[in-house]
DNA sequence: GCCGTTTTCGGCCCGACTGTTTTCAGTCG
């Protein structure tokens, strides 16, 4: 059973515990494992095999370590079973409805009879809602058009979608005279993966225009609130961004505020209030004496409370609190390290620019080094390189690199993982090579055991380098293959293999929760944006953003070498 | 149910908005 189930099922507990108006003090514990547990970088499974206390993860005391061991031991929770015998099955479902809540759904089920979003939506219509104690038309009215917006809204952006777009509005506003500052928030500035809604923050001396100036660009669809300080709307796609413009001397306050997570949040005002201090958007009120103090500042608000400043990737609350109180957060890798990249097609396979032209592409962002690593044959659709065709692109790196100045091109395979497990290329052209990827492309549906045996065999296969994009997921389109990482990361541990970060926005694989892992247990990575045109190699700040959520320094990541040191490292083995 | 630079018991993050009230409950982020 992996985390995700596990944290389901104590989810569902919370919201039947909300259902039943327990304490919400127990209600909170609970939704706080849910959150810690989901986020865990290690299989709770594995903790168990290997005699871990489950108590040592925050969020998780005595009861619920319990349950857990219940739960990934025999695959059941009888509290869990007990308890959904208490309500009609379903009516979990209209907590999900914004504007319902534990007591509204109660009453629903309890007072008509309601336990579904289809039954809610009859009701409405047929007015029972609106008579209702303390309801009424309104917000019968709002909650169905809830229900309609839930059943067309479309699902989380991806970040790579969003980003372009939002840096487009960004340099827009700026050009507005009188803007200070203009950033954004959010799960954007933390850099998740895929975004519900985009903040955008910013203080200027004139509001009011940058508002104006805001829903008047031409990526504006639906304009949904527009005042003084403040806009929302819709852009082309679908993505819904909010402006806030605020007080200059507490931007740095609203800006930490607005930036979440909410957890982080949470954590840190339990922190502040066991300094007497009362942490909100507005700044830090100090009980005793009830004085505010403002932050035009985000760093002097971390550092009021005696913390080293947390760059926005970290802010999960995965004990980046605790460590900025040591002094002890990890000196995250930046964009400005990455000195090459690893994964790159060209017009030989499937990709739009020549060798060189990716190559002086590369030198412009200041690489000294990068792999052109086409795919092999055994994927027909993408013009994949034989032996041959391979052999003749090697000599013509060789005659490139006799002529380029200041990059080196590394001549490498992205080589198929068949299904057995053997690569697509036989060693006598893969051990010409500078680097050697191994990936699966084919074959996804194979079980947990095969599929892991058969990466595992490339993993051990002395000409592979680099494993890319190990899970093989495309965000919202494709699930992660059936694959036992921590077998993965150990085996990559032992034979010193690197793992890729794929950069490209829709793959983000290894995902940040895995890279965490695997880095944690002392893997190697690699930032590769696996380009296909000149345009993709700025897909590595996806790639970075990853690495830092994954807590990342430069040593952890292969390409931040300079090119004497990855030729050494390519040449150990 | 969790947890401890005040505590093993008694606390538990903070503020805003909405719709319904006539002072506030419920919900959200």
């Amino acid at each position: 059973m992996k985390n995700t189930a596990i944290a389901k099922v104590f989810s569902d507990i919370a919201d039947l515990l909300e259902l039943k108006g327990e304490n919400v003090f127990k209600i909170r514990a609970y939704q706080k494992a849910v959150r810690a547990i989901e986020h865990y970088p290690k299989e709770i499974k594995i903790m168990l095999d290997e005699g871990e206390d489950l108590r040592n993860i925050p969020g998780v005391g005595e009861a619920i370590a319990k349950k857990t061991t219940e739960l990934v031991t025999t695959g059941k929770l009888g509290y869990y079973e007990n308890l959904k015998t208490e309500f009609p099955p379903g009516i979990t479902n209209l907590l999900a409805i914004p504007g319902i809540g534990p007591k509204t759904a109660n009453r629903l089920s309890s007072e008509l009879g309601v336990s579904s979003v289809d039954a809610l939506e009859q009701a409405i219509k047929g007015g029972q809602v609106a008579k209702l104690f303390r309801l009424g038309d309104k917000t019968a009215g709002n909650i169905l058009q809830q229900i309609q917006a839930l059943r067309r809204k479309d699902q989380r952006i991806p970040i790579g979608e969003a980003l372009p777009i939002v840096d487009e509005i960004l340099d827009s506003l700026r050009s507005v005279p009188g803007v200070r500052n203009l950033t954004y928030a959010g799960s954007l500035r933390r850099f998740r993966e895929t975004l519900g809604d985009v903040d955008l923050m910013g203080t200027a001396d004139n509001p009011k225009e940058v508002i104006d100036t805001f829903v008047a660009l031409p990526h504006m669809g639906q304009v949904l609130a527009q005042g003084s300080t403040k806009a929302s709307a819709i852009v082309s796609g679908g993505l819904q961004v909010d402006l806030r413009m605020v007080e200059h001397d507490s931007f740095g306050s609203l800006l930490q505020y607005f930036t979440g997570s909410k957890q982080h949040n949470i954590s840190l005002r339990e922190r502040g209030r066991r300094q007497g201090l009362k942490l909100s958007e507005y700044g830090i009120t100090d009980l005793d004496t009830g004085e505010l103090e403002k932050f035009a500042l985000e760093e002097n608000f971390y550092h009021r409370l005696g913390l080293q400043y947390i760059p926005p990737e970290l802010r999960e609350a995965q004990g980046e609190v605790e460590r900025a109180e040591q002094g002890t957060l990890p000196k995250l890798v930046e964009l400005s390290d990455i000195k090459g990249d690893l994964h790159i097609h060209t017009d030989w396979s499937d990709g739009h620019n020549s060798i060189e032209e990716m190559a002086l592409a590369t030198k412009e962002l200041g690489y000294q080094y990068i792999a052109i690593t086409e795919h092999s044959g055994g994927r027909g659709i993408a013009h994949g390189l034989d032996a041959e065709r391979l052999r003749k692109q090697v000599a013509e790196i060789r005659a490139l690199n006799e002529r380029l100045y200041g990059v080196r091109v590394f001549s490498g395979i992205e080589v198929d993982i068949r299904a057995d497990g053997r690569l697509d290329l036989p060693h006598e052209i893969l051990s010409q090579l500078d680097i050697v990827i191994g990936a699966v492309h084919s074959a996804m549906n194979q079980r947990e055991e095969k599929m892991t045996k058969r990466v595992l065999s490339a993993i051990e296969d002395p000409d592979v380098d680099i494993i890319a994009h190990p899970t093989c997921r495309l965000i919202g389109e494709r699930e992660s293959i059936a694959i036992d990482l921590e077998a993965i990361f150990r085996a990559a541990v032992k034979n010193n293999k690197v793992l890729e970060i794929n950069a490209m926005p829709d793959r983000l694989d290894l995902n940040d929760i895995h890279a965490f892992r695997a880095r944690d247990m002392g893997v190697k990575l690699a930032v590769g944006t696996d380009a296909h045109s000149v345009a993709h190699l700025g897909f590595m700040r996806f790639g970075v953003g990853v690495a830092r959520r994954a807590w990342c320094e430069p040593q952890h990541i292969l390409n931040t070498l300079s090119l004497e040191q990855v030729l050494a490292f390519l040449g150990k083995r």
